[in-house]
DNA sequence: GATGAATGAGATTTCATTCAT
DNA sequence: AATGAATGAAATCTCATTCAT
C-alpha cells in the first residue's frame, strides 16, 4: 500500500490557504505560498484540489460553514435573553474573527464565485431567529413584529453583519482581540434597537 | 501656467482605473485594460503615473475624497433635521453609489496600501457631524451627548458606514438602484436609533 | 509610434518553430526554444501567435503552402515530359526536402490538428495533373485513363506521396542531398510505372 | 523457473504502452495513463521498466518484431506467386494495421532513439526475398535481376514501405479495416509493377 | 508626448519518478 | 511486489514596465 492520503494534510491545506488568500486576496496568493505555509511541497496541493479557484472556494465554504454551524448552535439552544447576549458575543463573535481573514477577499473573488450571498443569506436568517425565537418555525407568527417590520429588521442584519464583518476584516492583525471587543458593545447596542428587536424593545 | 499634459486625460486615466481596478481587484486588473479603458496606450500611463500601485492609491484616494467631500458639503450646509435626512439619502447615496467599485478592493489592497482607516475616519466625523452637529467644532462639547456616548455613537456610525458600503459592493451590477433604496431605508431606520440620535431623539 | 513591429520577425519565429517543432515534435518543442532559436525573447512569440498550438499550425500550413505552390506551379507549365521530369525532380525535390522537418510532427499532432488531409490531396492532386496534364479540367476525360484507372492512380499517387516524405523525414540531417538524389531515381522509376502513366507508358 | 513477476503484467503494460503511445505520442502519453490502461497502478510499471523511454523503447521494438516475423514467415514459406499474393494481403497487412500505432511516434522518437533505420531494413528485406525468392540466400544470384537494378528494387521498396506505413498511420481511428483494404490494392497494383518485380513479371 | 512591441520574471499546473506503507 | 501520495523540475502563458520610433 501506498502511504495513505495523511489525514489532516487537507486541513493543514484549507488553513493555509484561508491564511494566504485572506492576507493577500485571490490573485496575489501563490499557490506555492500556500504549500509552503501547509508544509507541503506545491505539486501536492492539486493531490487534493484539482486547481486554485477550486481551493479559494473550499477554503471560503469551510469558514462560512463554521462561522454559521456557531450561529445556529447558539439559535437552537433557546436561552434567555441574558445568555444569549453573552453567548452571542463569546461565541458568536469568535467565529466572526476566525472568519475575518476571508472576509477580505469576500467583495471580489467570493462575490463572483457567489459564495456570499447563500452563505450571508443564512447567517442573517441565524441571527434573525437569536433575536426574535418566537418566528423560528416557517410560518409561525405569534411574534410581536408584523411582516413589513420583519423584512425591515432582516435588512438591519444584513447592514449589521456585513459592517461587522468588514469592520473585523479592517482590524490591524496585531491585536484582534481589543477590536473585537470595542466592536462587541457596538453591535450590542445596534442589536437592541428597534429594527431589531420588537418595537417598545428600548423602552 | 499651461500644463503641456493634456488636460483630461488624467481624469479620464482615473475613471477608467475606478471602473476596472473596481471589477477585478487590484491584481486581475491590467494595465492594459485600463489604458484601453482609458481611450489610450498603455505606455501612456505611465506618463501620468509612475506605476501601477501608484495608480491604484490615486484612484482610490480620489474616490474618497468625492465621498468625503460630499459628506461634508452637507454637515456644512447646517441644515434642518428634515433637509438633513432628505440632503443624506440624496446626494450622500449617490456619492456611496458612486465609491461603490473601489469598495471591493477596499479590505485587501487598499488596507495594505493605508487607504482605509484615515478617509474612514474622516468619512464618519463628517458623518457624527451631521447627526449631531453642535459637536462639530473640536472639543466644543455643549451637546447632549456624554464623552462615552460619543464615542459609542462613532463606532456605531463606523460599523453602518461600513455596513452600507459592503452592502452597495455587494449589489448585483444590473440593478444598483432598487438595492440602493432598498438600503436607504434600512440606514434611515438604523440612524434614528439611539446609538446614533441622543438618547429620545426620535420622539 | 512605437517600434512598428518588425518586418521578418513573423518570419523568423516560422523558421524557428518549422526547425525546433521538426526536431522534436509539437510536446517536446519548448516555446522558449523556439523564441532563442529565434533570436527574441519567449514572451514576445505571444505577440505574434496567439499560444503554441496556433505556432505550430502556421508553420504547417506555411509548409504545405510552400510545397504545393512549387508542384502547382510545375502543373500549370504544361510543359513536355523531359522538361517535367526535370522541373519536377528538381523543384519539386527541393520543396519536399524543404518540408521535411515538419512532416516530422505530422503523423501525430498535424493529423490530430486536421493538418494534413486537405493539404495532402492537394499536393496529390497537383501531382496527378503533372502526371496526366489532360485530365487536370474536372469531368474533362480525353485521358487515356478509365474512372477506375483514376481513382487507382490517385491511390497510388497518395502512397507514393506519403512514401517519399516519409523517406525525406527519416533522412539523417547531416547528408540529405545524397538521400534526396537517391528518392528521386526511385521515384522517377515509380511514376514511369503503369498505376501513374497511362497503360504502354512504359513501352 | 518460476518467474516471481506475475506473467502477463509486462505484456499487458506493452500493449497499453503501444496504444497510448501511438494515440498521444512520447512526450504527450503519459505514464499514468498508460499504468491505468494496463490496470496497474503508475508505480508498478518501474517494476518492469526502468523508465518511460525504456518502456517506449520496448514497445517499439516488440511491435516492429511482430511485424518482421511475420514478414519473414511469409517469405520462409516459400509460396507459389498465387498463395503468396493472399498471405501477403492477408497476414502482411494485418500486421501493418497492428503496428500502426506506433509508427505515429516512428517519425520523431523512434527515429531519435534510432528504432527505425534496422528494423525497416529488416522489413524490406524480407519483403524482397518475398517478391523474389531466389535472391534471399547472400551472394546467391542465379536472379533476373542485376546488381544495379537490385539496389534499386530495394529503394523502391522501402519508399512504398514507408508509404503504406505512413497511410496506416493516417487513417482514421473508426474504420481502419475498409482504408487497409483499399491500401492493399494499391500495394498489390504497385508490387507488380517494375521495378519490384522482375522486368515483364506483369505480363 | 504618445505609442505598442519587446522583455523576462513569475504564476499555475503537469508529470516522471521515488518510496513509505 | 504493489500502491499511489509526495515531490519538484519544467513548461506555457501573462503582464508591468521600458524604450525606439
Amino acid at each position: 500500500m501506498a502511504r495513505s492520503r495523511e489525514t489532516g494534510i487537507e486541513d493543514r491545506i484549507l488553513d493555509a490557504a484561508f491564511k494566504i488568500f485572506g492576507e493577500r486576496g485571490f490573485r496575489a496568493a501563490a499557490v506555492r505560498d500556500i504549500a509552503a505555509e501547509a508544509g507541503i511541497s506545491s505539486g501536492s496541493i492539486y493531490t487534493y484540489f484539482p486547481d486554485k479557484e477550486d481551493l479559494f472556494k473550499a477554503a471560503v465554504v469551510r469558514a462560512w460553514g463554521k462561522f454559521i454551524r456557531e450561529l445556529e448552535g447558539i439559535a437552537a439552544e433557546g436561552l434567555g435573553r441574558e445568555e444569549l447576549t453573552s453567548a452571542l458575543y463569546g461565541r458568536g463573535f469568535a467565529a466572526f474573527g476566525a472568519a475575518s481573514p476571508l472576509m477580505k477577499a469576500m467583495f471580489v473573488e467570493a462575490a463572483k464565485f457567489d459564495l456570499v450571498e447563500p452563505y450571508l443569506d443564512r447567517a442573517c436568517a441565524a441571527l434573525d431567529r437569536i433575536v426574535e425565537p418566537e418566528a423560528a418555525g416557517a410560518g409561525t407568527e405569534p411574534s410581536g413584529l408584523g411582516d413589513e417590520a420583519r423584512v425591515r429588521r432582516h435588512a438591519a442584519t444584513r447592514t449589521l453583519v456585513l459592517g461587522i464583518l468588514a469592520s473585523i476584516a479592517l482590524l490591524p492583525e496585531a491585536g484582534p482581540q481589543a477590536g473585537i471587543d470595542a466592536l462587541k458593545e457596538t453591535s450590542a447596542a445596534l442589536l437592541q434597537r428597534e429594527p431589531f428587536m420588537a418595537a417598545g424593545g428600548s423602552t
